[in-house]
DNA sequence: CCGAGTGTTCGATGAAAACCATACACTCCG
DNA sequence: CGGAGTGTATGGTTTTCATCGAACACTCGG
């Protein structure tokens, strides 16, 4: 209702710390084959360079916005507007610091 | 249908090996706070003592008895009829030795 | 052999989550 | 400034999953 001021897409995304995760987020955030094979893409990219649009996999626009946010939330990705396009990072050190070998135990089978 | 020969729960638990476990299937079944606090209550106990309906979980015995069907497909727990109960064994070395560190991380925090 | 205790199965219900199509907001380039 | 490219928000559908109640199977102790 209302407060329509400004719904882009350039609202600056919200990020959580791994810190400020729960382990119980975070596998929940890991238990989905499409999150899963984002993760492994990302992780197998330079930084900064992948834009949300970028990823192969099997869903529309709206459900892969919907789970980047998931991502952000569970401290696993941060994103930066660069031009038109938001970018990605996965939080390799910091949710890694957090969950010891949770990460790597995802990308160990790719 | 049919088929009804013998459906006790004395059917001999089916159990799956670690090794048989697909990652997102093992974070499935940990991506569950009910199934969490199973895990860390049997992590808890010595082996072989705790009979299904032992935990203290806020769900009843169907629900339960679905949870450590999870838990058996996931490589997690191990089960022996032991006279009218089922008793149950953490996988803690087999299921290290598969995702190492993934159950250390949900034992962590209790 | 019956009854209490234990756990599984079945069917149904409700809530959560994934998904899509559409509409919109923002950036850039021509 | 207008259009193409990119991502988000919304609303509604579908699927998935946790849960319960009830019926059943099994074991053991009177």
């Amino acid at each position: 209702m209302a407060e329509r001021t400004t719904t882009g897409h350039r609202a600056a995304p919200e990020h959580t710390h791994p810190d400020d995760v729960p382990v119980l987020a975070a596998l929940a955030a890991l238990a989905d084959p499409v999150r899963i094979a984002l993760v492994r893409e990302l992780a197998g990219s330079p930084v900064w360079t992948r834009s949300c649009g970028s990823f192969d996999v099997p869903v529309g626009k709206a459900a892969l916005s919907h789970h980047f946010s998931v991502l952000r939330g569970a401290g696993l990705v941060e994103q930066r507007d660069e031009g038109p396009r938001r970018v990605n990072r996965l939080r390799r050190e910091e949710f890694d610091a957090r969950f010891p070998g949770l990460l790597a135990l995802v990308l160990r089978e790719e």
